[in-house]
RNA sequence: GCGCGUUUAGCUCAGUUGGUUAGAGCGUGCGAUUCACAUUCGCAAGGUCGCAGGUUCGAUUCCUGCAACGCGCACCA
């Protein structure tokens, strides 16, 4: 026996050393994989003669703005157990992992660095030397996330290395928008539009995170009538006041009717609109528009064909429109507003009113809308080439033909629900870090010509569009630019579409849906089977880890601390799918001390069957051990059940306690008299069983703690050939299920 | 406002299609332990399965209503 046995098991002098065994091995890449087992050609399956036991996990790539965190974890632990079951049971198995460029959130944390150490904007720097900083802090940031998703024991192919911004998904991301304005989809026009204007950019719709707000409404005197805002700073140019055509209390008034009328900033001549949009029970049922900065206002502006003027410029703060307030940053202007008003008699009450604030998720900036120049995608639009659908009717019948299933299933009602309140997707962003809009414009005297395309135009006088894509446009792409598209590759035509996806269900609408869209429309087929969500992980007591409360767990300080392996036994026991879970020391302390058991478990079998070799086809059990192994084949049919399923929270569970409570507590201890007092029958039925139920346990427990099974194997096996490795051994309950 | 989810032991949570005495981990109490175990083992206490109805031979599980908490979406000036 090892002398490694006679001490505790030790994780951080083992995972290095295990990781860098398997990665040598080449059988993280699927072509790498034994021949024999890996590759039976199905063609009955699958014509066109490709393997039909196939399965590919395309990893949710980090951003590269950061380091890895506990939800990092969770996702690899998950598609970690995943893959090395699938290529456990002889599947070809391919997890392609990469990075996410996260343009808005790296942007922005580059600024930021560079305006504490210099105190200077990206202007200051200009476009061209900004990115240079931004690529070598991406760089960076991308080295210490891949060798952390490492040491998680990620069993990916590096040798497919993907991150969003390099050449091959540019030119993916050039392709798919060149045909996308081909088919009309994307198109370039002045619509009102989320600005965020401490980011200086445009952003989605899911982008937007609303905080409640207690402010003042203030009730106005408007002519004749009493208008209610909660921002009279904005309100200098509304000359349109507008009534729901059924409310009685205003019928004397006519649509179109003219109204002179004592304003802010002197008198003015309003017009009555008539518009049904209009709340009557709402405050007086009366309201001025202000549609350059308001969603709901510029609608009915539409409708009417009403003019539009803009009060408020980029930075927040009020043009000449406002007279003797321009200039002023909208929160100071407010106050001042507020008190003329009351100067000039036409402030009729203030009421506390709650409502809720738009704010950026990334920069925290508060949402102005603007009317802008953008591109978007029509996502009503029918597509001759898919049949006339819209992206719309795509992303519905993915899901609701079941080609796509949701995990947990609630999750589709949330799916479908978010796609009936979808508008056309605001994919242009005024930052400078990203995929460029693969657009050039060349000016012919007061014309325009527009060329948009793959490569730069040739000839002179073009100029590209400055703005660059949405992160998510080319995250749109990830499961088929990963393998190669626009390429007709092997690689797409044999992993694609992928099996699961498998990520956080806050990112459900930012990335799922916009998978489902593009693929749909690009492919025509979905680009993956099944979507598996998780939950938020938080800390001991339910709290969301934060910065500010202190409460984070790193991952990589619990893998020095207790091993990867308890880490990830620890994120997967009782983890159900879309519920958030919870995680302290004191859970994973325990999981350690699980992988502590289970060396001590294989150096008390080792020790006991000295002599003994492992016998494939034994069967000359006692009635008791028969028994035993009856159970213990009926457990592994169960998880093997429980893993095809999803459930791996159950099935780690029930392999944690048969190890342990049962293999380990009452068999073990059993076993003690028998290979002492029992006949020489008894004694070799029983050393059968225990080393059979080692190798067992020690294969169906490697998805989920790889480090120490495989140590375990290594040292108790000590195979000659790296196929002798317990990562591509064979799933002890051969047949799927 | 619309929708979704949660509510089970002191704490954190499981409980797959309704079926014996409802489970785990941690914690608590008692005992054992140089014999695989940087510890471990044995035993124990502890639950009206949110509340009220309904379906059923039988409900923690299915249905309805209510309550508390959480989340998502939308938003009214």
């Amino acid at each position: 026996m090892n002398e490694k046995f006679l001490k505790p098991y030790n994780p951080s002098e083992t995972e290095g050393r295990i990781y860098k065994l398997w990665e040598e091995s080449g059988f993280f890449n699927p072509d790498n994989l034994p021949a024999k087992r890996y590759t039976p050609v199905r063609t009955d399956v699958h014509p066109g003669g490709l393997d039909a036991r196939r399965f590919s996990i395309v990893m949710p790539p980090p951003n590269v703005t950061g380091v890895l965190h506990m939800g990092h974890a969770l996702m690899l632990t998950l598609e970690d157990s995943m893959v090395r079951f699938k290529r456990m049971q002889g599947f070809k198995t391919l997890w392609l992992p990469g990075t996410d460029h996260a343009a808005i959130a790296t942007q922005s944390r580059v600024e930021k660095d560079i305006y504490k150490s210099e105190k200077k904007s990206r202007h200051d720097l200009g476009r061209e030397e900004f990115l240079k900083r931004v690529e070598a802090f991406a760089k960076q940031s991308h080295d210490t996330i891949i060798s952390q998703v490492k040491t998680m024991g990620a069993s990916a192919d590096w040798s497919r290395e993907a991150f969003t911004l390099d050449p091959k998904r540019s030119l993916a991301v050039r392709t798919m928008f060149k045909e996308m304005y081909a088919d009309g989809l994307i198109y370039r026009g002045h619509r009102i539009v989320n600005w965020d204007p401490k980011g200086q950019t445009t952003i989605s719709d899911d982008e937007i995170v609303y905080q409640e707000e207690k402010t003042v409404l203030y009730y106005m005197k408007y002519g004749p009538f009493t208008i209610a805002t909660s921002r009279p700073e904005t309100k200098f140019g509304d000359k349109h006041v507008c009534m729901h055509p059924k409310d009685e209390r205003y019928r004397d008034y006519k649509d179109g009717q003219k109204i002179d009328l004592e304003w802010i900033n002197g008198p003015i001549t309003a017009t009555v609109i008539k518009d049904e949009a209009i709340d009557m029970e709402f405050g007086s049922g009366v309201m001025t528009i202000t549609p350059w900065h308001d969603r709901a206002d510029f609608e009915i502006a539409e409708r009417h064909k009403l003019p539009r003027e803009q009060v408020i410029d980029e930075y927040g703060k009020l043009l000449p429109i406002a007279g003797e307030f321009a200039g002023m940053k909208i929160t100071e202007a407010r106050q001042k507003v507020v008190r003329k008003l009351h100067d000039k008699g036409l402030m009729v009450k203030e009421e506390p009113y709650t409502h809720n604030l738009a704010t950026a998720e990334r920069t925290g900036g508060i949402i102005e809308p603007q009317i802008k120049l953008q591109w978007f995608i029509d996502v009503n639009k029918p597509i001759a080439k898919r049949k006339n659908k819209t992206l719309k009717e795509i992303m519905h019948e993915a899901v609701a033909s079941e080609n796509i299933k949701i995990l947990p299933e609630h999750f589709e009602k949330t799916y479908f629900h978010w796609i009936e309140n979808l508008r056309d997707w605001c994919i242009s962003r005024q930052i400078w870090y990203g995929h460029r809009v693969p657009v050039w414009y060349k000016k012919h005297g007061t014309d325009t010509e527009v060329y948009v395309g793959i490569e730069v135009p040739t000839g002179d006088g073009w100029k590209q569009d400055p703005d660059t894509l949405d992160t998510w446009f080319s995250s749109g792409l990830w499961t088929f630019s990963t393998l190669g598209w626009p390429e007709k590759t092997k690689d797409l035509e044999l992993y694609h579409p992928t099996d699961v996806l498998e990520t956080g269900y806050e990112i459900l609408f930012f990335w799922v849906v916009r998978m489902i869209l593009m693929t749909g429309y690009a492919l025509g087929e979905v680009p993956f089977k099944t979507v598996y969500l998780h939950g938020t992980v938080r800390d001991g007591q339910g709290r969301k880890m934060s910065k500010s409360l202190g409460n984070g767990i790193d991952p990589i300080d619990i893998a020095k601390k207790f091993g990867t392996d308890a880490g990830r036994m620890a994120l997967i026991v009782g983890n159900t799918p879309g519920t958030d879970t919870n995680i302290s020391e004191d859970k994973i302390r325990g999981y350690k001390n699980f992988a502590n058991k289970l060396w001590n478990i294989a150096r008390f079998v080792i020790e006991n069957t000295k002599g003994e070799e492992l016998l494939p086809d034994f069967s000359a059990y006692t009635p008791a051990d028969a028994t035993l192994r009856q159970e213990r084949h009926d457990l592994l049919v169960d998880v093997t059940k429980d893993m095809e399923n999803y459930r791996f929270y159950m099935g780690a569970e029930k392999l944690y306690h048969y190890a342990w409570h049962t293999f380990a507590d009452k068999i073990l201890e059993e076993s003690k008299g028998i290979l002492q007092g029992g006949t020489a029958e008894e004694q070799k039925s029983r050393k059968q069983f225990l080393l059979h139920t080692l190798d067992k346990i020690l294969k169906v427990l490697h998805p989920f703690i790889p480090f120490v099974t495989e140590e375990i194997w290594q040292l108790w096996k000590n195979p000659s050939t790296k196929e002798g490795m317990l990562m591509v051994a064979e799933w002890p309950i051969s047949k799927s299920l």
